[in-house]
DNA sequence: ACCTAATTGCAAATCTCTTGCAATTATAAA
DNA sequence: TTTATAATTGCAAGAGATTTGCAATTAGGT
């Protein structure tokens, strides 16, 4: 996977560095989107020093390339990034109490945007799909 | 309509003020949802004079009170506002060289709510569903 | 080893949104 | 209509997320 991603780097004349190694590691080992700050804290964590801004700019890189998924939940106001490469399209839930954000595997939008594609004359590259609700815990 | 929300407002113990009125009347004008600093740059040019503070503060009010809906477009980076009241819930796609949004007068996710409800436990409450690509005019 | 371009850190700026506080205003009871 | 009370507003300041400028560092190819 991390072969891929360097190849998909080089391809666009960039570098997979220590840092950007170190960031996709953290983003490889959580289970939910994290935003840049929270990335930042866990590099901290793991006594790696990366400049939160270099974070932002790491991720940018990634997006642009694919890499990794940026996210946006309701009423959140920060991004969020994921791993894409190898992973199947899919959506999230997060808890309005606690903040917990579970996966879903799935995505029901394939059918739908061809028909938004007729009914609208946009060219569909893009959608968000999130929920938000109650997790089990704080019902 | 806005006798509606007038009694939804004083219903919570708030207010129906000229302020307010303003700030309803644009999002009334308006057929694709605002920003703060959009809805404020309106005001001005209607020579009704509005902190942006208030704007903030009023579209909160009127959030929590369900006559608008917050809608968060992919890659924005802020909220966007529209009247709820007497719409039918609907998503949006906004245009990624223009900007331009346009309503899509669909929600396919009734059932996939309750399936996600039954697959992950959570309790769903609301869903963000928002596509963006290319406008006619800029493909 | 050398050159060039990509990467990084640090400081500072920008943008969106929120908070504190005092002044103003609406509403309802007296 | 006067008064009391709570809601509303403006202004200044703060907070959080993200971006930009610039100089120093580093990686890779030649």
């Amino acid at each position: 996977m991390k072969s891929t991603i360097d190849e998909d780097l080089r391809a666009a004349g960039h570098r997979l560095t220590r840092t950007r190694r170190a960031v996709l590691g953290v983003l490889e080992r959580t289970k939910y989107p994290l935003s840049a700050s929270e990335l930042y804290e866990r590099l901290q964590k793991n006594k790696v020093s990366i400049d939160l801004v270099t974070v932002y700019r790491t991720l940018t890189v990634l997006r642009d390339l694919g890499v990794v998924a940026q996210i946006e939940l309701h009423k959140e106001g920060q991004a969020r990034f994921e791993i894409r490469h190898g992973r199947e399209h899919h959506h999230h839930i997060r808890c309005q109490v606690c903040g917990r954000i579970a996966d879903l595997l799935l995505c029901p939008l394939k059918k739908l945007t061809a028909f938004i594609e007729k009914e609208t004359q946009f060219i569909v590259n893009e959608h968000t799909l999130e929920f938000s609700g109650l997790c089990p815990k704080c019902q």
